[in-house]
Parts: C-alpha cells; structure tokens; sequence
DNA sequence: ACTTCTCTGTGTCGTAGCGCACATATATTG
DNA sequence: CAATATATGTGCGCTACGACACAGAGAAGT
C-alpha cells in the first residue's frame, strides 16, 4: 500500500495524476492502454460509446459534422482531461463526433466502470467535473472567438492549443485538416499560414508544421488562448506558471 | 408527506419539478423566490456567485465581454434549467457575465446549500449533470453555428431560442440588444429583421418583437436549433413531441 | 408643443473570406 | 523512373459583413 505501483511522474494524465494514491489503486485495474492512429474516430456523432479515454500522448478533436458536410471543431481533449464526458453527466452519447488528431496513446476504461466510480462521488468525481468545467469555458470561448477573430488568429490559437497537447515542436496535420478544425476554406488556413511562415513563426512542408516561435505565436493569437488556459490551470487548483 | 405542497404543474421550472416528491420537500426549504429586471447582472464575469438560480418566468443570456469591448452569447437558460452550474461543478466561477435577457422570476439558492445538496449525489445530482450536458451541446452547437452560418439564420434561431423561454408572442428587445447577444452590429440585425418582416414571419417597432409565424422561422433558421432543442428533450428523457 | 433621446432605416465604402479554377511542388506507387 | 496522388500556392470574382455617417420616426421629459 505504501509503496506504489505508478511511476512517480504518473501515467501522464492529469486527471489519472491528480488522484491521491488509494483512489488511484482501486481505479488502476479498470484502466487499459490503448494506442490511436491519427484520424481514428472514436466516437460517432450520436453512436454509442463503450468507453472513456484518458489520453497520455494522443489528443482528440471534438467536431460537429453539418447536414451539408462542413465541419468544425469546438473542443480539443489532450492528456489534461477525458474524453467521453456524457458517460458520467448521464447524457450516454452527444451528437458531436470525437476524432484523433494527434496519433498517441491513452488509458481506457469501460462505460460502466466509469459510472461506477463516479457515482462513489470523491476524488475522483471532483476532478472529473472540474475539468468538465474547464472543457466548457474551452467551448464556451471557441464559440466567441468563431464569431469574432480572424482565422488567422485563430489558427495561431489553434497551433498553440495543439501544441499544448503535443510533446514535440512538430505537428503532423495538412492545411486542410486544419481548415476542416477551423471551419474555414483550405485556402484560407494556406494564406494564414504563409503569413506566420513568412514572419518566422511557424515553417512547414507538406503535412508538417513546425512551431518556431512560441512567444510570438501567443502574441499573434487572440485573446482566447489565454483565457482558456488560465482557466484551465486555475480549474486543476494551480496557479499558472509563467 | 402524502399530500404535496407543490402546485401540481409544478413551481415552473424543470429540474424543481422533475425531482420526486421527497426530494423536493427538503429542497423547498433552500428555496426563495426572486425577480429578475431586463438587463440585470446575475455573475459578473470571475465574480463570486452566491446564488444558484432557477428561472421559472425568467431567462437568461450568458455571455462574454471581449477585451475590446464586443460581446457574444453562447448559452440561453430558461425554465429548463439553472444559473450557476459552476458552483456545483466545482469551479466556483466562470470567465463570463450572465445577463437578465427576458425579466421575471426565479428561485435562488444557497451556494453553499447547493453543494451540500449536490454532493448527496441523488436525483438532484442526476438532474443537474444531465442539464449540465444539455447546456455543453447548446454552447458547442452555437461555436459551430457562429462559424457557419449567416446572420439572418442565426437571428431565426435566436428568436427561437428565445421564444421558447418565453411565455408570449411578444419579444421585448432592441435591435441593438441582439447584436450584443449574436456577436455583429446593430445594422446587421436591422437588415435580417426586416427581411424577416417582410416574409410575415415576424413584426417589430422600437424594441417589441412580435414572433408571427413560427412554423416558417423554425424553416428558416439553420439545423442548429432543432439539434439543441432535440437534445434538451432527449436529455429530459422525454422524446420530442411534434 | 418643443426638445431630446432612443430605435430603426439606409447608403457608401472597405475587407475578409468563400467558391472555383488551376499551377506547382513533393510524396508514393507501379 | 514514369505515373499518380497529395499538399500547397495563387488569382479572380462574389458576397457577407464590418465601420462610419446620417436621416427619420416614435417615445419621453420639460
């Protein structure tokens, strides 16, 4: 009991992580490695869902399809959350659809382990809805920032998010993925793109972007990449370091 | 405990009376009724929140006020939900204003009652999480929807949206009030309004909306508002009625 | 009745971003 | 090493919407 059986950096997921050690030990049995491919659908718009994920290296878009095809993200899950929330908020499915967007691995465990848990109502209960809590004002703020940025600073935005979720400087992922993510015309994230390239914030070729220079990067994009951020180190009782 | 001292179509709002009997009966100690006037400040945006409030005739807008001064809605709560979700999700507060939006009443609630009431982990607790989740699609739908789609089909949805948590045909609001809530300027209302007028589905003078035709607004606003609408009632456990 | 304010209508102009078409450059495959 | 597929660059016309400026039409106060 003393001594654990999880590395002591953790599993690399906060909310696995954030669990004092007893809570962490009961759980740990329910939990599976699972590895995702980037594209990997995890859960369909309205279909059912078998299991919560708690990503350590991957990263999941969450993304709302049209009726005429077009698409955008509202909310993007790395290794600070899960995804699956409507699992434990009682909802079974969302009509958004989850999809990899960055290939890595991730812990899962089953739908009904998971309501398990959560109802037991401790620890582990608290940290989920803080973070659910967090993964609102994220949405919350996509919602602001769509109507009222420009997609430049929006893809600036976006790249940070991205990064924030990557552990390394280079990210897999064409333009017209990210114009699928932003909502935009393929295009439109080209001309961005080259703008940032061009000021030396970002370089890329084919499906590889590269971040340069961070700094400027966050002074390029809007005011919404902050605010979540802060939001979400407050949310986990953390002062942000600068 | 037998007779009830609940009228029986309920005190308006619905997670008050979607809770049994008993549940209710300690609640109602909790509770104390308020009135709403139009435009008053429910949370100020990072502000304490002493109250959780429940409209019954009231609803409100939450919004977010940029730094530059520009706002934007991303959630409508009515009589099918509460004001406050951040203080029994564990946050305490939330980066964004909330805004009396149509005057009328409410009943608020300790925040401290609310947690104890909260934790218990019942019904209450059910109602509250699967509102909650019904409330994160209505945000994610309107991030997706401020991307997409036109001014005049948003204003269709809004009105709606609107409508629906109210209970005349008679809209009290300027133009300029749902500019602020839509995210684009007063004329840009101006221009959908009177095309809107000039379909029939709608009539308005200085800041009394008149909602015409709602059969053929519902035709014109964007997919959005039946997927959200579908949600609330699905997240109710009811299903839709036609 | 007169002034003042608030709300809505309208026009002009600038720009961001869309749709489309196609060129170019880099991978991948046979 | 072609041949083909994929990723990015670019130009053009179009539309929605922004910023600004001001006119007219109820309300509301004096």
């Amino acid at each position: 009991m003393s001594v654990s059986l999880r590395p002591a950096e953790g599993v690399g997921n906060w909310l696995l992580d954030g669990l004092p050690e007893e809570g962490f030990e009961r759980l740990r049995r329910e939990l599976e490695p699972v590895t995702f491919a980037l594209g990997e659908v995890v859960y369909e718009s309205g279909g059912r869902m078998g299991y919560v994920y708690f990503p350590t290296t991957a990263h999941v878009s969450l993304l709302y399809t049209m009726l005429n095809g077009t698409t955008a993200e509202m909310g993007l899950v790395g290794n600070e959350g899960v995804v699956g929330i409507a699992l434990f908020m009682g909802g079974d499915t969302t009509p958004n659809r989850a999809m990899v967007q960055g290939a890595g691995d991730a812990f899962r465990m089953k739908a009904k382990s998971m309501q398990t848990e959560f109802k037991r109502g401790g620890d582990f209960q608290h940290l989920l809805l803080r973070y659910t809590q967090a993964l609102i004002t994220q949405i919350s703020q996509t919602a602001v920032c769509n109507r009222l940025h420009s997609v430049e600073q929006r893809l600036c935005r976006w790249l940070l998010m991205t990064h924030d979720r990557t552990h390394t400087d280079e990210l897999q992922m064409t333009q017209e993925f990210i114009s699928n993510m932003l909502g935009v015309r393929r295009e439109g994230v080209t001309h961005a793109a080259h703008n940032l390239q061009s000021l030396h914030l970002i370089s890329y070729v084919r499906g590889r972007i590269k971040i340069l220079d961070r700094k400027e990067l966050e002074a390029q994009a809007c005011e919404c990449y902050a605010v979540v951020k802060e939001e979400h180190a407050r949310l986990r009782g953390w002062v942000a370091r600068e």
